[in-house]
DNA sequence: GTTAGCACTCTTCCGGGATGAGTGCTAATA
DNA sequence: TATTAGCACTCATCCCGGAAGAGTGCTAAC
């Protein structure tokens, strides 16, 4: 069977009506709703073709039709007009200099959740690959040497060291002038064993520092490397009565704060992500169990420098994707022009 | 009329009930529940005294009792058998060794969680009182100085400056050296604006990086002022059909989600707390408006150093009070005892 | 003071009838 | 041959009423 234009049509207001009403859609309505000018007879037997075809589905006997998860896939790749939508809230609340990246990714997740009424969740950007910049020691007092680690992308991590012998002004100098030389430049996977001994040497009997600062350096581009993520709007899943029995809430929110699943979430987009950087992950095709009830938006950002997070949107399967994809389109430009205006990314701070 | 020990006897068998099976309490159950060796017809001439009294009362007539706020508090403060709990996976899990502040807090949020079935709330520790430990400042590249602030309590934060005119290390060195003897060991209101004059002054051309460096002061300790909370087991909420109903259940995902009253709810605890350190709020007592079906128990703890956080359970009304309180005394210890042994405050990094 | 007994109340559960939305099929129509 | 009107049928939902059961309050007896 062929998927005619009128078919398509038929399809096209099937799945229209049901993103709006959340019922199933019946032919009656249908014939008065398009202007194919068919009765509903006629349209019966198209819609019963188009159940026949996998597009949609009936609930029980004698119920309307909803789209089937085949029926939104072909709706969002073709027949979807993006709604360009404006965020004039968003706008507004974003031009308050926002010189600190969280709360930004904080206020970013909670507009767009107020904006969309679905779950949202912003990642903090990454940078391509973490090189170590940059290595600063200084004492603090007589026991403890503050370690400052800046990363490519100007992350910077601290961590205070314990040292049991007391070092001179000299000593330190040395140390750092040792581990700048040495290690600066490389990313993580290039500090070799060679390296520490080496450095080990030189430094004789502060030796032990040398391991502790490596340890430190290590953790501090591994904990870069682990997305942080923000939320909003879980509770909006309740207004979705398909999604707000107790059983799939508790799934869904569980998800939302133990963050470890959504963070392979965001990782896919990266890895999938086109052209636009926009995706859509409709039911059963979301890598994320709790979400097979859901459909799923994400887009990726990016900062300038590299710089590069993502976004992503939570949903009933019945979402105005026209809508959440201009949205994003509207956040990701946003974005894009903050950065350009008085984003600096060196400002990032940990 | 006086509450006598026959009374009290009853209340507390309706409670322990209640608290076990969610279910209104009958006469015929407490006759058997207890060893009063009284029939349930006397059994009902007492309830009806107690329910006068406000101690319990009757979902609808014809239905057995339950307990009223005022009941659980009587219950909290007189008849409760702490149990001490052991939370052996809690002490597995806390012994793999953690070093850092954030993990460890994470992970005592989610064995809580576990551990009581209901939903758990941990803020990070604060100093008493944030006092300026040590500022450095140094050069990153020819545009950016690294701002490092050592707050006491070895919190650490950092800012990147952009500077336009070219610094040399001897006037890094200077600045260094007059932004620390003018302003270590004073707190945020002891910072004024004639101390920052006259630096500004001394520091000649570059007095804009001390004005910057100013600010990136008072915002840092602004920031550890403001608590960092980590939450676990939200949705264990659906567990108790009385607080699950979609409303209830959206407030308070809500609520822990935005962490804004959770924030205050754990500030109250610091405020009131009693030497213990912990506290049960019980319905309406409690300061946060979506709690007011729930019970809290509050916790504080102490990790040395002047360093406090608090720890606190939300669960429905019928928590199971002794079993809470026990497992939060545990956890008050173990705290205790991990700082003793081998946890380091300076070993916490932002 | 305690208890047995009984009438009464109120919730919960269940089955059945009415309602209505929507279908599939058939036969008539353009 | 495609479209449509008409009709019988299905199924979910709503509402009602009766039965069951838990528990009470009251009274009278112990």
């Amino acid at each position: 069977m062929e998927l005619d234009e009128r078919k398509k049509k038929i399809l096209q207001a099937v799945i229209r009506n049901y993103l709006e009403t959340g019922e199933p859609v019946g032919s009656r309505t249908i014939s008065k709703f398009t202007d194919l000018n068919l009765s509903s007879a006629t349209i019966r037997n198209e819609m019963a073709d188009l159940e026949e075809m996998g597009y949609i589905l009936q609930p029980h006997t004698s119920a309307g039709r909803i789209p089937s998860d085949k029926g939104y896939r072909l709706y969002v790749d073709t027949m979807m007009e993006e709604k360009a939508r404006e965020v004039v809230e968003m706008k507004e609340m974003l031009v308050e200099r926002q010189d600190k990246m969280e709360l930004l990714l904080k206020q970013v997740a909670k507009v767009l959740a107020q904006n969309t009424q679905y779950a949202t969740l912003v990642s903090a950007p990454q940078t391509e690959r973490n090189k170590l910049k940059f290595i600063q020691l200084s004492r603090v007092d007589v026991h403890q040497i503050l370690a400052v680690i800046v990363i490519e992308g100007n992350v910077i991590k601290n961590n205070i060291l314990q040292v049991n012998e007391e070092m001179s002004d000299e000593t330190l100098l040395k140390l750092n002038i040792l581990l700048n030389t040495t290690l600066g430049g490389l990313c993580i996977d290039e500090i070799n064993l060679g390296m520490i001994t080496v450095m080990k040497e030189q430094a004789g009997i502060h030796s032990d520092i040398v391991s502790e600062v490596i340890d430190a350096v290590a953790e501090a581009i591994r904990a870069e490397e682990a997305l942080e993520i923000y939320t909003s709007g879980t509770n909006n899943i309740f207004r979705y009565p398909e999604l707000a029995d107790q059983e799939k809430a508790s799934e869904l929110i569980n998800t939302f704060e133990e963050k470890q699943q959504l963070e392979e979430l965001l990782q896919e987009t990266f890895n999938n992500g086109d052209s636009t950087g926009i995706q859509v992950y409709i039911g059963e095709e979301t890598p994320v169990q709790s979400m097979r009830d859901c459909s799923v938006v994400t887009a990726t950002y990016e900062l300038g420098g590299g710089m590069k997070g993502s976004i992503g949107i939570v949903g009933p399967k019945r979402m105005d994707y026209d809508r959440v994809i201009g949205t994003l389109r509207t956040i990701q430009t946003q974005l894009d022009e903050l950065y350009k205006d008085e984003f600096h990314p060196g400002e990032k701070k940990t």
